[in-house]
DNA sequence: TTGTTATTAAAACATTTGTTTAATTATTTC
DNA sequence: GAAATAATTAAACAAATGTTTTAATAACAA
């Protein structure tokens, strides 16, 4: 189902994409991503047929790799403790929606999404709490859990506190300084990551072992 | 230092910050908000000088109005155990944001700010981490609190939370289903708190009592 | 090569944008 | 009540928006 794309293509779609991350779709005008893409104006139409399509491409093609790294990365874990996935899991959510933080930014934000790439997002969410689900009820059963956390919940802690720590460079960079936003965004995400460890495990009731051992 | 608004000029605030909230600032142009508020077109750059401008008064507006909140309501609970002032400060700030989450869905991402609202704004979290701080060392220090979770850490997953779930009703309405937005909002707000208040509890080491004793 | 299609470019397009103007009506002030 | 100020309106403004057109060039197939 994976769509091709140009180079121009994906070019274009990469630089909306950092365009609308920082100034909204709205905020953004076709001259403004062809201008930052070379190309002429009329290539936007001309390949995806409006702004509004071009979006639909953009979300197509980002839900879809999240979807498949995602898949593939839980297949590497597959054998691990479950006090180990979960360290794994969190850890990798917050990875990615700092790596892909333009589009994470606003894909969680701008409403303007088709019934069809509704879906497709919230089947991704559906496969993650699962995934964290089995790990949570599997640590139970081998003990190193005390208590069944609702996977949605922690997932709410997990992508929340991520993106508002990304939105909000302003907030966290009080207690991470930093010179360039690039340095802030890796302090913030390791900050963010030993934040959310040491939390989810202390709700789980992590029994095997100190929780500033957990990283 | 409180800007007094007419009626009118009131009228116009509210409704730019329900539809900007909905549809972003450049989402939403002045004809929207003006015909919404039954007023003239004009009568915007006619009371705040531009659009620009107007979105300042909006941020200065509720940003003092939160602050002012906020210190009547840490002084009610000055006196009271420092268990009871990080529940009620969890609550207190949750409830807030889903209270004005018009204003509170994009203040946070539109970044538009000037440097002297930012400026305001960076106090009020300043001043908030500092009474998270408080209550945590004084937990402490009486023994009901085992860990010294950074205020500025779980200020972040308070807000982040919060805010990712009103902001995202698709996904944790999955799990809250709701006819009316309202009624999803509501029960929302409910699972939001008890999950904070249950995970924040632990990560605090709370020893006074079961977990699930809080609410 | 020749004929056909795909790509790029510049200009023109109709709308929509925020703002201003000019005229009219309300309100206040003396 | 008259004069002055404030509030409100409809119309007009230039600038910016997404899109289309028209023409020229490049790529490719026969």
């Amino acid at each position: 189902m994976a769509k091709k794309f140009t180079e121009k293509q994906t070019q274009i779609l990469l630089v909306a994409e950092e365009l609308i991350a920082k100034n909204g779709y709205e905020g953004t005008s076709v001259r403004d991503i062809s201008s930052k893409a070379n190309v002429n104006v009329a290539m936007i139409s001309y390949y995806f047929g409006s702004k509004e399509k071009m979006m639909d491409h953009l979300y197509h093609f980002r839900v879809q790799k999240t979807r498949e790294h995602f898949a593939e990365f839980v297949e590497t874990i597959r054998e691990g403790k479950p006090e180990m996935q979960i360290k794994e899991i969190i850890k990798y959510i917050i990875g990615q929606l700092f790596k892909y933080r333009h589009f994470h930014g606003f894909v969680t934000q701008e409403l303007r999404h088709t019934p069809h790439l509704k879906m497709e997002l919230m089947e991704f969410y559906d496969f993650t709490v699962k995934k964290i689900d089995d790990a949570i009820v599997r640590g139970i059963a081998s003990g190193v859990f005390t208590f069944a956390v609702k996977p949605e919940d922690m997932l709410s802690i997990i992508m929340g506190t991520a993106l508002f720590t990304i939105r909000n460079p302003n907030f966290i960079g009080e207690y991470v300084p930093s010179e360039t936003e690039e340095m802030y965004m890796q302090e913030a995400e390791k900050k963010v990551k030993s934040n959310l460890l040491y939390t989810l495990f202390a709700a789980l009731g992590y029994t095997a072992g100190p929780l500033s051992a957990i990283d």
